[in-house]
DNA sequence: CGCAATGATTGAAT
DNA sequence: ATTCAATCATTGCG
């Protein structure tokens, strides 16, 4: 198959039925003008043209594609009608190039990147968050450094400035992918048509800015959960929160099913913050440390001491509660265990007398 | 507002 | 370092 063949089979669509090509050049134009001298030549830039307007709508990663368009750039026409196209671009391109606007730099990014930047997220490393964590401490008036909840702060922190990283250098990572791409895209077809290295750089820069306007919104929604941290930081700090009514359901559970020994382990003061915490994270509230745990014992402590009598209501609801938990639990045991042993103890929990009214208090 | 409940803080004791 | 006891400060209710 001759070259020609090969273009004119990648025209498709136009139909040479009646003029059988013959020796190379004998393409009519689509109206028919034909006769006058020169007409080889025009019939060259009519086909060349053709070529050209339908090599882009074909998919390129075609083998064939490959030998069209060598076939094309070989083409004897190729490099003046390549001149000739560059030059009308050149003029028309003006119009175009008058759209592009220098970006001025978008205040809101600048905002943002100031604040991520103050904030530690963005910046140098852990010093920077640290510097933050106390400028808000100090920003609270609070004379108090609790190491507690600026260590906790300190984490989440640190946890949101990871994931910001990680989504930043994945946004780069793949911005740089696509641009290459397309710049490769591009100068691939710069040799069939026109393509100056200004259009490319436009490209590029048009691609970085969609990039970057997609890593405005990571910045967006990353100062967005900062802002969360920090205020609720400053919440926690600033004013005294109640405990939910179920962390209290908690901890009076514990208190009075160890009434005659209040006074719960270190590690018993975790699991009670954890679970505490857990219960009080299915909504909006505050979460329980251990230190809030030792106060409430404190408190809970002496206050049931200096007037057994006001809180007997209460020791009653819970040991009943406590109670009924562990005849559940017993009773599920023994069901459970029928095959097992008979004489299954009951696990966990204290037997927590109803009527008791002298819990030794130290 | 007044008042009780309640979480947090402070200082002494151990 | 932990606990007690007193006290402060805020919250929530009537």
């Amino acid at each position: 198959m001759d070259e020609q063949a090969r273009i004119m089979q990648a025209l498709g669509g136009v139909s040479l039925a009646g003029h059988s090509v013959q020796g190379g050049m004998a393409l009519p134009p689509p109206h028919g003008h034909d006769g006058t001298d020169g007409d080889g030549r025009k019939q060259d830039i009519g086909d060349i043209l053709h070529q050209i307007m339908t090599i882009t709508d074909q998919s390129l990663d075609e083998a064939q594609a490959k030998h069209r368009k060598h076939g094309l750039n070989c083409h004897r026409m190729k490099p003046a009608l390549f001149s000739v196209l560059c030059e009308i671009k050149e003029k028309t391109g003006l119009s175009i190039r008058g759209a592009q606007e220098e970006d001025p730099p978008d205040p809101q990014l600048m905002r943002l990147d100031n604040m991520l930047l103050a904030e530690g997220v963005s910046g140098p490393e852990k010093g920077g968050g640290s510097a933050a964590a106390a400028a808000a401490a100090a920003a609270a008036g609070s004379p108090t450094d609790n190491s507690i909840e600026h260590s906790d702060y300190r984490a989440k922190l640190s946890q949101i400035r990871q994931i910001y990283h990680t989504e930043l250098e994945k946004y780069e990572q793949a911005c740089n992918e696509f641009t290459t791409h397309v710049m490769n895209l591009l100068r691939e077809q710069s040799r069939t048509r026109p393509i100056s290295p200004k259009e490319i750089e436009r490209m590029v820069s048009i691609i970085h800015r969609k990039f970057s306007s997609i890593q405005m919104q990571l910045k967006q929604s990353t100062c967005e959960a900062v802002m969360i941290l920090r205020s609720r930081f400053l919440d926690a700090r600033r004013k005294r929160r109640n405990f939910s009514k179920q962390a209290t359901e908690i901890l009076n559970e514990y208190f009075y099913s160890h009434l005659s020994n209040p006074y719960p382990s270190e590690e018993a003061k975790e699991e009670l913050a954890k679970k505490c915490s857990i219960t009080v994270s299915q909504g909006v509230g505050t979460t329980i440390t251990v230190s809030q745990v030792s106060n409430w014992f404190g408190n809970k402590r002496i206050r049931y001491k200096k007037n057994i009598g006001k809180f007997q209501e209460e020791a009653n609801l819970y040991a009943a509660k406590t109670a009924v938990t562990a005849a559940h639990a017993a009773a599920a045991a023994v069901q459970n265990s029928q095959t097992n042993s008979p004489t299954t103890p009951n696990s966990g929990g204290y037997p927590a007398p109803c009527y008791q009214s002298d819990g030794r208090i130290q």
